[in-house]
DNA sequence: TTGTAAGCGTTATCAC
DNA sequence: GTGATAACGCTTACAA
């Protein structure tokens, strides 16, 4: 299993190996004759070319890097269809993918910009606040696009749901179908210490929404994603008040959907019947919950297309003009059997 | 943004590039005078190594290769904790992981080994039979090691869960706990065609414990992974055999396990109180389920850490001796609600 | 103990 | 239209 090099091509065809690489590259006129003989001998050979010497001439790696969260108990659930769609996406565009976990933090950037590993680099799992990985990343001197919306970019390409339109959707939802009573589920304390940019621009948005709608809106905070707690929530549901009005609930932590609509269910509150439930979680997760329940999607697959057109556009800008600076994608509500 | 190489490190301590080399790599002795000097110079210019010149003069490229399930409707969800060990681990040798999704077939091993992209490839998404990646895998040059077991592995070093063992643990903890009648969930049409090997393995270890446990054992066949499959295979329960006896369902297909729990709940059949329920499914999905499962796991971070065992030795072979060839990793059980 | 220099496989600038 | 040839940044004999 020896690899052949554009050398045995050109002795092969009897050129020499500049000639080799011109008809890999169409970088210049070739006379069919000779691109014909240089492409038998190419094919006789099955000859590939070497990818590091490549990169090493022509200071592009066509790699992308991607950093994904892991471990640390992040919400990894709806991490993979990014993975996915990221990955076909260099593939289209005839580039690979170097993946990394964010628990190398910066230093892991640096690795990857400071080694050549690759051209350009996806960072997911974007904190509000205090993420030492964006000055680095700011200064890399490579192309990165964040999925997420820190509060100082620094200047880097910023793509992510738009969690404000998502929480508009959601409460535009529960107000047409004549619910008159709003119930948000809050996030967990950690991630609130955390300042994750996310759950802001989606409580406030909820909020401001139900405002306009003039329906009453509650927010049941500090919600770990555990069973307990969605246990806890279904509790503060009372049935007195189900049965005076409409209520509508949105759930904002994928996780704790599931328990909480069992939670519902255990109390007598039937899903789709005595109250709603929306959920912003992906579709496969909402499709197979129990009642299948109506949600507003994260849309991985838009948001890591577009982060992937930014991150293209950075590397061979085109004059159809850059993409949006803070690229925040439309959310898309799918109704199924657990709004009223 | 200018990229340092090893002549500036070497211009800037006074010294020759190769005493810049031999000081990265200490493969010779170098006085502690120009050590020091070596290494003020490159924590100064923050110099690292350009990894595509490296692999170029060393034949290493220092990168791992890992073909993942994606898209054409595979079960996707326990694939994350996989990539995760494996990334981790790679890491863990100072080696980088190139992602690919299988779509690309051959051609994506053809391109990887070919372009000199990787040292070595995980290749997880094993058919039983007719996966003509296999043949091209074998014929590769490079240490491939399979994520499941082939019917014939041409070779190549597998890894997969014991899906025997993880039979018989289900199978014995029903009898163990007094069952006296077993149900197994089967598998869908379009699987067993693919001929998918560890549905074969699992499903004949359990009739066979089941026969040593002189259990009767039922195999509902061919269920989709949709929840009218699901609410199907409850129907089966006859309320009146539960009645009767104590009833012990295995459900293989983790999709189908929260479905298939709601469904008994809905027809009355309490799980873990009027009949038990084992699945086989990663310890995350049985924690959230409603109820929380008795599950066998797939033990993923087990699988991998053993791929990548074995990928290492192929790399570098040590006195230790070769990694088993078909590699099968015992599998655990987890006690939760649904066993009564 | 350190330096010189060849060469890994490719691309691109000169020449012809 | 095509062929030499000089880099790209690194490692590693071979010298000194």
């Amino acid at each position: 299993m020896v690899a052949f090099t554009s050398k045995d091509v050109a002795r092969k065809a009897g050129v020499s190996q500049s000639t080799v690489s011109y008809v890999m590259t169409g970088k210049r006129p070739i006379s069919e004759t000779t691109r014909l003989r240089v492409q038998a001998a190419i094919d006789e050979l099955t000859y590939q070319p070497n990818q590091g010497a490549r990169a090493l001439k022509s200071q592009r790696t066509r790699v992308i890097g991607l950093i994904v969260p892991f471990g640390h108990g992040v919400d990894t659930a709806g991490v993979l269809p990014f993975i996915e769609t990221i990955t076909s996406s260099a593939r289209a565009q005839d580039h690979e993918v170097l993946l990394n976990t964010s628990d190398e933090g910066s230093d892991g950037l640096r690795r990857l910009a400071g080694r050549q590993l690759c051209d350009a680099i996806v960072l997911m799992d974007i904190l509000g606040h205090g993420d030492d990985r964006i000055p680095v990343a700011a200064d890399l001197g490579l192309p990165v696009v964040l999925v997420g919306v820190p509060a100082d970019p620094m200047g880097l390409s910023c793509v992510d749901l738009d969690f404000a339109a998502a929480a508009e959707l959601a409460v535009d939802e529960l107000a047409e179908t004549g619910h008159d009573r709003l119930v948000v589920l809050g996030y967990p304390a950690e991630i609130i210490d955390r300042d994750v940019n996310y759950v802001r621009r989606f409580l406030d948005a909820a909020t401001a929404a139900a405002a306009r709608h003039g329906m009453p809106c509650e927010v049941i905070g500090s919600l770990e994603p555990h069973r307990a707690a969605a246990d806890h929530a279904a509790a503060l549901i009372e049935p007195g008040l189900v049965e005076i009005g409409r209520v509508g609930v949105i759930v904002p932590q994928s996780q704790i959907v599931q328990p909480f609509l069992h939670a519902l269910s255990a109390r007598g509150l039937r899903p789709g019947h005595d109250l709603s439930v929306i959920g912003l979680c992906t579709d496969v997760a909402a499709e197979q919950m129990e009642p299948p329940v109506t949600n507003v999607s994260l849309e991985p697959r838009d948001v890591s297309r577009r982060a992937m057109q930014s991150l293209f556009w950075l590397l061979e800008p085109t004059p159809a003009g850059p993409p949006p600076a803070i690229d925040l994608i439309p959310p898309r509500l799918t109704r199924r059997t657990s709004v009223m």
